[in-house]
DNA sequence: CTCAAATCAAGAGCAGTGCTCACTATTGTT
DNA sequence: AACAATAGTGAGCACTGCTCTTGATTTGAG
C-alpha cells in the first residue's frame, strides 16, 4: 500500500477544492467568470499560490471539462438504466443542461479562444453519450430486421429522391470520419446507422442549445420537455 | 434634402471604421479579441476616444451581431433565389459558417456572459432564415395535400406509436411559444409545419456548431457538404 | 537529531482589459 | 469675434493571467 503523507493529503484536498470552487464560478458566471485570482481570495491565499496547485486557467478549464462530461454521461447512463430509449437519453441530457447551463454551454457551446482541449483527456468521456446513442440506434435497427412488423417502417425509403446511387456513395465517404472515431473504440456499424445517430444527436445537442441559449426567444420555460419528445418522435418516423 | 455636414460625415465614416475593425478582430480572434482599446490604437487615437463613438463594447456588440445575422440572411436568401430547397439553405448556412466560424458562434454559440442582446435590434435580422424554412416547409406541405403523388408520403404517420392522442395535445402547448413568436410576425402555420421547422433547424444548426466547434473530432473538412445533405434528406422522408 | 532538499506561500511586478473623468483642442454657429 | 458643441487627451481605478524572487515550513536521509 503506498502510504499518503499529510503532505500529499494536503495537496489533493486543495487541488479538489480548487476545482470546487472552480465548478462553482462556471456554474454562477460562466466561464468567463472562472478567475484564478478569485480562487486564491477564496483560499485565503495569495493569487500567485494557486499555480502551485494548477499550471494554468487553461489546465483548471480541462479539469471542469473533463468533470462535465463525466457527470452528464453518468446523469444520462443513470436515466437509461430506468427506461432504456432515445427519448430518454434525449430528456436526460436536456435535464442535466437545465441544471448546469452554464457547465453545458462549456461542453457542447462555444469552445474558449485560444483553448485547445487535449483530446487525450476529453475524448472518451466527451464521446460516452454519443457512443450510447449509436448503440441503442443499431440494437432498434437490427429488432427492425429481425423482426419487420409494419410497412410503415422506412426501409427502402433511406434511397428515396433522385441521386440516389450517388448519394450513397458520397455519404460513405462523409461518414468516414465518424465512422474512423467509432473505430478506435471497437465498434462498427453501418453507414445507416451512423448517419441516424449523427441526425437524431446534431437534433438534439441542437435543440438544447437553442433553449439554453435562448434563441428561440421566451416562453418555452414549461415546454421544453414536451418540445424535445416531439422532436424525437419527430425523428423515430 | 437634409444636408449633412462634413463632421457629420467624419462621424458616421469612424462610426464605420469601428465597426469594420471590430468586424476583423471577431473573424480573427473571436469575440474575445475585441478590444476598444486596440482598435483606438488602430484608429491612431488614445483609447478612451472611441467612446465619443460606442457607448461601450456591449453596444459594439450589438452591431456586430446585428451585421452577422443580417450577412447569413442576405447569402442564404442569394443561394435560394438560385434553387429554393432546404438542402440549399442549409448548405448555404453551413458554407456562410465555413467562411466566418467567428462570426457564425457569435450569433450561434454561447451567448456572452453579462450581455443581454436588445431584441428589437436582432429579432428581426435574427429571425430572417428560420421564418423562411417555415414558409418552405408550409409550401412542401400544401404540395403534398394538393398533390399526394405517392404512398410514402407519411401523412399519417404523425400520430405512429402509443401515446399519439397525448402527445397531439401536449404538443399544441409545447409549440405555443413558436407560434406566437411567427404570429408577431404575421405568419400562421399548423403544429405539423412547426414540428417539422424546428426539428429541421435544430439539426442543421446543430450540425453546424458541431463541425465548427471541432466537437466530432478533426477529418471532416472535405465531407462537411455531403454530411449536411446526408442529415437533410434523412430529415426530408 | 541534524541539516540539506523539497515544497509552499508571499509579494511585487508586467502587460493587458473596460470604463470614467477632468481637461484641452478643434470645429461650427450666431 | 464670442460662444457652444463636439472631438480628443491622459491619468486613473479595478480587474485579469502569469512570472520571479524571497522567505518560511515540512520532509526525508545521514
Amino acid at each position: 500500500m503506498t502510504e499518503t503523507t499529510p503532505r500529499q493529503r494536503a495537496r489533493i484536498e486543495t487541488e479538489a477544492q480548487i476545482a470546487a470552487i472552480g465548478n462553482r464560478m462556471v456554474d454562477d458566471d460562466g466561464v468567463d467568470g472562472l478567475s484564478l485570482r478569485a480562487i486564491a481570495r477564496e483560499l485565503g491565499v495569495v493569487s500567485s499560490a494557486v499555480y502551485r496547485y494548477v499550471k494554468s486557467r487553461d489546465e483548471l478549464l480541462t479539469i471542469l471539462i473533463r468533470d462535465a462530461f463525466t457527470q452528464i454521461a453518468d446523469a444520462v447512463d443513470e436515466a437509461l438504466a430506468g427506461h432504456r430509449s432515445v427519448e430518454t437519453l434525449a430528456l436526460a441530457m436536456l435535464e442535466w443542461s437545465r441544471g448546469h447551463p452554464n457547465r453545458w454551454a462549456l461542453i457542447y457551446g462555444t469552445p474558449i479562444t485560444d483553448y485547445e482541449a487535449p483530446r487525450e483527456q476529453t475524448v472518451v468521456p466527451g464521446t460516452r453519450i454519443m457512443v450510447k446513442l449509436a448503440e441503442m440506434v443499431a440494437e432498434t435497427r437490427n429488432d427492425a430486421e429481425a423482426a419487420p412488423e409494419s410497412g410503415a417502417k422506412p426501409r427502402g425509403s433511406v434511397a428515396t429522391s433522385e441521386s440516389s446511387g450517388r448519394q450513397r456513395q458520397s455519404m460513405v465517404a462523409a461518414l468516414q470520419p465518424l465512422r474512423q472515431g467509432l473505430d478506435e473504440l471497437g465498434l462498427d456499424y453501418d453507414d445507416h446507422v451512423i448517419l441516424e445517430t449523427i441526425t437524431i444527436w446534431v437534433a438534439v445537442v441542437g435543440l438544447i442549445n437553442g433553449l439554453r441559449f435562448g434563441q428561440f426567444g421566451p416562453g418555452f420555460d414549461d415546454v421544453e420537455d414536451d418540445l424535445m419528445s416531439g422532436v424525437v418522435s419527430r425523428l423515430g418516423e
